[in-house]
DNA sequence: TTTATCATATATCTGGCTGATATATTTGTC
DNA sequence: GACAAATATATCAGCCAGATATATGATAAA
């Protein structure tokens, strides 16, 4: 069998509770995805084209916006891919973190560079981390208005749960390389 | 500017203290850098024959050995190569966890079968947690015999850090979706 | 008002990388 | 002596990211 393809299902998913765009795709995958998924527009357009084709999909254009637009529909057949695909076990599971690349090769560059290395993975987890803890704040108000929310609460919490673990290890491994000190 | 190949300075930072044959590259991947890197022969065989062309490693035939083999050095531009890219910020810091994708949509399938994928992380945690203690131990007993160990050691800490968030996370997950038994 | 900038919107291409597959030899085990 | 597992290299199809191209509508500043 060949390599399963993911984004198909991810397309599918969104679609299974809204109509939506490739663009408006792509918007919702950098924002309620990001923690734990990615797909570039390279990706997203072909197997759009390719969900329609199979027939899991349907394309009209839109014709009340004055702009060139494809509105993206879930068929019957595509909600029985989704399901059996949801069933499945997950298969792959990963992190690919140069971060931690640059400091498993570190002593060749030596401990200053590592120590640098580890505060710009900080502060970028630092920055990030309040708009989780805002999510959380929100989905956790209306959980009871929409049953998806408390599986989007359930990402998002794994993500708090991560983060604060990364921002432990960065203070732990700074003090591991002699900045014992601030 | 084309995507930067990230397998290169990996496989260069692999050679910079041993030489190595592509089967033994593969093996130092899956263990040292499985945690948070990975590389399939289909790139790494390629990509050798890349360096040696650049000039940034040499190839030779193993004599001693009655197997065909050949093991591979870095030269001093692949030193030079090596820092430079070392000393540059890290790029791709990302994660992709297909058990939060089929999560995130867990309401197409519902609570069970969400309970069960978490059911199935978890177990996958709890199986390799011990091997990233067992490495912490031994780093930490010889730290002082060798300058990279710390480095090392840095990397195994991040993953202990994380899979123990990622077990917290799980039964508060589970206690979420009204797994609230055991 | 006009100009610049940003967000919307679709599409394609190069090249990197995974997973599968093929092939062959050596070592260890029953 | 037979069989399985580990060693070892190599290639290919197909998936995907990142870059690039193109064009229009909305908004804000000059």
């Amino acid at each position: 069998m060949a390599t399963e393809k993911k984004l198909d299902c991810v397309i599918l998913g969104l679609l299974s509770h809204e109509e939506l765009t490739g663009y408006e795709i792509k918007k919702r995958i950098d924002t309620a995805l990001k923690y734990f998924w990615g797909a570039s527009y390279g990706s997203i357009y072909p197997t759009l084209g390719d969900l329609v084709t199979r027939g899991l999909a349907t394309k009209r254009i839109d014709t009340k916006s004055k702009r060139k637009k494809f509105i993206y529909n879930i068929t019957d057949d595509g909600r029985t891919y989704l399901a059996e695909w949801l069933r499945l076990p997950a298969e792959k599971d990963e992190l690919r973190y140069e971060t931690l690349l640059k400091l498993f090769f570190g002593n060749e560059a030596g401990e200053l560079q590592a120590i640098s290395h580890i505060e710009a993975f900080q502060e970028k987890i630092e920055k990030e981390l309040p708009y989780l803890l805002g999510s959380q704040q929100n989905l956790e108000k209306h959980i009871d208005s929409d049953k998806t929310h408390k599986y989007y609460l359930l990402t998002v919490k794994f993500g708090i749960q991560t983060y604060n673990a990364y921002l432990k290890w960065c203070k732990e491994a700074k003090k591991m390389l002699g900045k014992d000190y601030e």
